[in-house]
DNA sequence: TTAGACTTCCATCAAATGATTGAATCACCG
DNA sequence: CGGTGATTCAATCATTTGATGGAAGTCTAA
């Protein structure tokens, strides 16, 4: 059986995965809250009833937008967890911290949704989070910090949030960040990857037996 | 002259005060669009008009927030920095976390709407923001980042910025993360000072001739 | 061609929401 | 007292917004 989103992102090109590109954007932007449907279809160029037939309504676009969103970052976490396998921390941290915020520069809509998710309340409930967790023990294994996946430590949980956070504010905040540094966005890609692995690879190093 | 802010901080106890304190707490949980006035008048015990008779409008009522927040901020920042004048930096660093953090746990509604404005749009414009280069300046100085407040390099107000953001990001994302760590209020608020000191002390300390 | 489904849009609804008006109430001062 | 200004509220308005119904259009298979 294929869910929804999965039918929709068979088709690329077919209105509900249209429809469903312009919903992350525009809810990543605006905030549940902050969009409305009218906005969506306006921007796809079509009527909101159109919106309606394919999503149901509002919040269910919103919940399908938060899952695509999850997927994707998962599939690219994976992606770089092939590619540091092996090497010492500090290049993995490294690696990671470039791939990730090449990634996630090129699709801000993530971190958006994702903060908004952390930071925001919806007035309607809503519980499809059981996949963050997942997220962080998969990464806590990656940076070396769990064996398994299964009882990861909060303080361990703690420090891969702080890491994923700090990457997510620069994405996100950079409509805020850039014009106050009075930078142009490759200068301030540079200065992101550059403060991160600042900030990052000395704490995760220091008691390292190089 | 006194500003209408100004005016209604001088009576705790004023209507206006009552309900710029709820209002600081209702935008900081929903946003400004996830916010109606309703909501903060109930909150308040009063009738809408009565919101509207003293604060003008929505929008007139969350910039007075937003600047209410910011003066707070900076105050407790600029109390901070007296705490820990003279000290050498891993003191300073670790001083500044439990204290900021402390007040920040007390008052998340700083912590919320700093993020909402970092990282979500409005829909409406709203020009106030020159507060906080102000506000990295002067820490990048305290934390010996910076001579003056004038030409603080981009290198320097990033770091900063990590440092703020990564705290905000532990305050506001409680309700979000702690029922994730399945961890009680006192514990999460230790976990927090010891991650945010594990992660920002090193990267600091690093070249330090101690 | 046509029957039937799938899709899209126009018109419209009901509720929510920001805002205003005017009357009642209160507080203070002569 | 009485009056004057400040405050509060009930009632109401206009707009926005999520949502729906039904007509019209499109496509496919028989």
């Amino acid at each position: 059986m294929t869910t929804p989103l999965e039918k929709a992102r068979q088709d690329p090109e077919s209105m509900k995965a249209r429809i469903l590109d312009v919903a992350r954007r525009i809810f990543g932007e605006y905030g549940f809250h902050g969009t409305t449907t009218r906005m969506i279809a306006q921007e796809v160029g079509i009527d909101i009833s159109t919106l309606h037939y394919h999503w149901g309504g509002k919040k269910d676009l919103y919940e399908s937008v938060v899952v695509d969103i999850n997927k994707d970052l998962r599939q690219k976490l994976s992606e770089v967890e092939k590619v540091i396998h092996g090497l010492p921390l500090s290049e993995r941290l490294a690696i990671s911290i470039d791939l990730t915020t090449d990634y996630l520069f090129d699709h801000p809509e993530v971190s958006n949704l994702i903060l908004y998710r952390y930071f925001g309340k919806t007035r309607c409930e809503g519980n499809f989070d059981a996949i963050v967790p997942e997220f962080t023990a998969d990464i806590a294994r990656s940076m070396g910090l769990a064996r398994d996946k299964k009882n990861v430590p909060p303080e361990t949980t703690m420090k891969v949030l702080a890491v994923m956070n700090s990457i997510h504010n620069f994405i996100s905040g950079e409509s805020f960040f850039r014009p106050m540094l009075k930078v142009d966005r490759e200068r301030y890609i540079a200065l992101v990857k550059e403060t991160l692995k600042f900030i990052h690879i000395p704490a995760f190093t220091q008691n390292e037996a190089t």
